[in-house]
DNA sequence: ATTATATTTAACCATATGGTTAAATATTGA
DNA sequence: TCAATATTTAACCATATGGTTAAATATAAT
């Protein structure tokens, strides 16, 4: 349990691999597509994806020599819930979610 | 922006951290008491507790000698935010939930 | 068969992280 | 004033993290 919080956050701490978790909100991509927008190496990308991968918070299915990767967005509840137990925090504003849900489209817009 | 969310799981990523602020669920602490259930040093309860800080998910506030070491759950969220404007994982299971603010209870009942 | 494409693996590097012990700094109590 | 208490700072260490380039692997296309 504890572990799996570890990774999962861990996971979640860096702003490319969150940045991809968006990107992969759209649709489904291949590796190379993924890294694309990144002014970072391939084998850099390739090392996020296995991070996202081992959190739950992604899955890859290898299909001919392209290996789709695919948001796993229930990866996501285990780290929600134990946020969520804290339930002691406002309910977070809901302008702050629309903005945030804005800022996705255009990131994935002007990329 | 991405940096505050950098800080904020990272600060979540450690098994560490995330048992001090349920700790401080139950009420403000001195950093003494809050290093006293763990193995480890009082420097190394310091410095999470200063990374709770940076992350703003607590406020110490000294008085006398002892620094008093107090939950800021408005802290979590950004990160919950976040993680909301996926949308797209199933609802947290209640029973999950109620499970884990069980366990809480367990965790500080038996330290 | 050969070449091009998609991706991973290996080896490496700099910096970050999470711990330690020893010393420094307040503050409180005798 | 002197000793005890609460906490931080400094210096250090081992391992983890996030990146690189070069080479390996597997599949697809010519």
């Amino acid at each position: 349990m504890q572990a799996k919080l570890n990774e999962l956050f861990s996971a979640l701490s860096d702003a490319t691999r969150r940045e991809i978790l968006i990107m992969l909100l759209e649709d489904d991509m291949a590796v190379t597509d993924v890294a694309h927008p990144f002014d970072m190496s391939l084998p850099a990308i390739s090392k996020h994806l296995n991070i996202l991968s081992n959190a739950g918070l992604i899955t890859q299915e290898r299909r001919g020599r392209v290996n789709w990767c695919k948001l796993e967005p229930d990866g996501l509840r285990d780290a929600s819930v134990w946020m969520l137990s804290f339930g002691q925090f406002d309910i977070p504003d809901i302008e702050d979610l629309e903005r945030l849900i804005e800022s996705h489209i255009d990131l994935t817009q002007t990329n």
